[in-house]
DNA sequence: CCTACCGATCGGTAGG
DNA sequence: CCTACCGATCGGTAGG
């Protein structure tokens, strides 16, 4: 049933559906323009995915298993909570960066799943995002970080990550490893001259 | 024929139209689903708006109105670049918080207006964007900012500010000038202990 | 603000 | 992967 050519067009499927919902949004693109976009009949679709939320959900699971994956890596090593912080920040971005669309989609276009599947996204994202929030408060109580607000402080963590699919440019100067340093170094440091 | 009540329902027309945006996307709501919200039949809506792409281009260029003037009085201000950069966040956030929903929407939603007006928003952001940009270099030249790669510092800003519409909880404890002053600090003085 | 309606398009299925 | 097609829904108009 899945043969590996099978496998290879389903993958094709969902790469031109994730470039068009990334452009359009989700529910401004239909089959149809999915289909004309690989040359074929919207019908013809349905013989490698089941329906158009599928793409959706296969998109943002994985994104969420290769996020929930890197901070694993992070939380298991032995450093101090700075330095988790900044390899929570470089991981994060160096998965993003391994899939600029399909970040954004998952970003952006989540919320078009349907329930149940809304609720279980909605639960791993929390999850993740409290997961970065121990590590603040564990570098307030060691006093590597100043008392602030951390629901404050995670939230604009959060926000300078998962904006970056929509400006970051591969093709640039930048490396995404370096990004990721250059982030954390802005959010640990801060702009002021010391 | 602009009477006080038909502006007055038109206004209620788009208000909710931005709730419904908000929640489920501008593609995803539908001039019924529109109207069943406000109990009347979907063609009476176009006694009120002549289409759903003006209620959207109503609520976007509307809020980059708003964000264009806080912007032009702190700019005026003769004051150094951190306390414009500070302003600037505050001013910004002020303007979201005065109406959360359709600050969600005019980040969320604006990819759907049509050309020439896609294109004039965009060039309205670039703009505004570039104009933060102006003070973090500013602040740079006179030595209150660290040397860091402002293109990656006025996206993390914008990333921080643009998000917090989706987070924010106005019934919460912190209103929104102190909301605005701690993303300052957070920004300006990171998170470090010094 | 309503009834009645339009042509276009939607996601998806049957059957090959 | 195709042709042929389904019922539902879309934004919007005519005319009152």
């Amino acid at each position: 049933m899945l043969s590996v050519e099978n496998l290879s067009r389903k993958e094709q499927v969902i790469r031109k559906a994730a470039e068009l919902f990334r452009e359009y949004g989700y529910a401004a693109t239909s089959m149809r323009d999915l289909a004309n976009a690989l040359g074929i009949e919207a019908a013809s679709l349905y013989s490698h995915i089941r329906s158009k939320e599928e793409i959706l959900q296969s998109l943002c699971f994985g994104m969420a298993d290769l996020f929930r994956d890197s901070l694993n890596k992070v939380e298991a090593m032995d450093i101090s909570f700075s330095e988790k912080l900044r390899r929570g920040i470089t991981g994060h971005i160096q998965v993003m960066a391994k899939d600029l669309i399909a970040s954004a989609v998952f970003m952006n276009e989540h919320r078009h799943l349907s329930q149940p599947y809304l609720r279980d996204f909605l639960l791993l994202r929390i999850n993740y995002i409290n997961r970065f929030k121990k590590i603040i408060e564990g570098g307030i109580a060691s006093d590597e970080f100043r008392k602030i607000d951390t629901k404050l402080a995670v939230m604009t963590l959060f926000s300078s990550l998962n904006w970056m699919p929509n400006w970051y440019d591969p093709s640039g100067i930048i490396n995404p490893s370096d990004l990721g340093n250059q982030l954390a170094d802005m959010l640990i440091d801060g702009l002021k001259n010391k």
